[in-house]
DNA sequence: ATTTTTATTGAACAAGTGTATAATAAAATT
DNA sequence: AATTTTATTATACACTTGTTCAATAAAAAT
């Protein structure tokens, strides 16, 4: 495949940047497509040759977020067995330390009024993640695909309720916290 | 409280029919505020009297389907021990049910184009439950809200990705997978 | 039945949306 | 360095959005 154009990348960057210093003042929602323009001095008619609406700015940059989820934080755990409970150690998954840095952006991503799809992209990341992990070291009968899903939305389920308690814990609490309710399933 | 006044129960009533009539031909993104004020032959400032835009409008209606779910599903199911693995029934919980009766509804609560605020509905909705599940039977010392956000999520996910595969297993289906994967951490 | 209250309407407004076009300028190719 | 390709721009268009206002009509209160 062909590179891309040096104008593009330059466009999307100003684009990205514009976004960015708008949030400090507003809510995504509330960030209109001409005045990100007006912010970016890019023309209206330029930003529509690469996005449809404002949000998917916000989805394209979510995306970067998200391989920095797989590569730097996932990736070097992947060969501990998340779901074999009794070995698992606080800090094998470090999606809240992942979270936590990035905190800024998930309250976007959570917040109740922003589409789906960054949800969708922040599950789809973690559970193929638990997914490969099931694959490789399960044995059981259990549909894997809904095997992941359960337990990649419960970890997201966490990951909301700290977000409604404004991440007052601190991640480290939150791997601990993990634990323990995984756990608590084997102590019953 | 006085009751509200019989124009504003006629217009919503009209403005929800249309919307259903609506929904028929394109998904919720695409429909403007213009065209469904103009199916319902009811004023476009008549609309932003009672809403703010087209999204609203179907969160008040899937509120009646959250009602639903409380009342007719989970309310008489609410004394077992939902945590309680060892002794869970495929019929305790009927939110598989629930959501297949609803299936049309649920297509767009899990499209990726629609704001969080439904999926939100719908997980503070068994969220609640379980929560108050857990209050009444659980002794344990784990944080409660942390707990419940982890189970009533991870049913969701499963739900997640039932929707994905366009809901082809039945609920009692998805219902017995649900009670696989509970005891399966048991047995590990 | 009459009066009072208030929801709905129609009209008008500035601003934003999404699309199309020709002119321009910047990058890629030769 | 000259040429070709293509991203960006300025402008314009019909349409939607969100809000405001006085006029009207429907419901509630008397």
């Amino acid at each position: 495949m062909k590179k891309t154009d040096l104008r593009v990348i330059k466009t999307k960057e100003t684009l990205h940047e514009a976004l960015i210093h708008l949030l400090n003042g507003k809510p995504l929602t509330d960030i209109s497509v001409t005045e990100m323009c007006r912010e970016a001095r890019v023309n209206r008619g330029t930003f529509y040759l690469h996005y449809g609406k404002v949000e998917d700015l916000f989805e394209e940059y979510f995306k970067e977020i998200m391989t920095d989820l797989t590569d730097s934080y996932m990736e070097p755990y992947r060969h501990v067995h998340i779901l074999k409970t009794q070995q698992l150690d606080p800090s094998t998954i470090r999606i809240f330390h992942h979270i936590e840095k990035y905190k800024k952006f998930y309250r976007i991503v959570f917040s109740k009024s922003v589409p789906m799809s960054y949800y969708y992209l922040l599950f789809e990341q973690v559970n193929n993640l638990l997914n490969e992990d099931i694959r490789k070291y399960d044995l059981s009968s259990i549909d894997r695909d809904m095997m992941s899903a359960y337990q990649a939305n419960a970890i997201l389920g966490m990951a909301i309720e700290w977000h409604r308690k404004d991440f007052q814990q601190p991640a480290t609490e939150m791997n601990a916290l993990l634990v323990s309710i995984l756990n608590y399933h084997l102590q019953q």
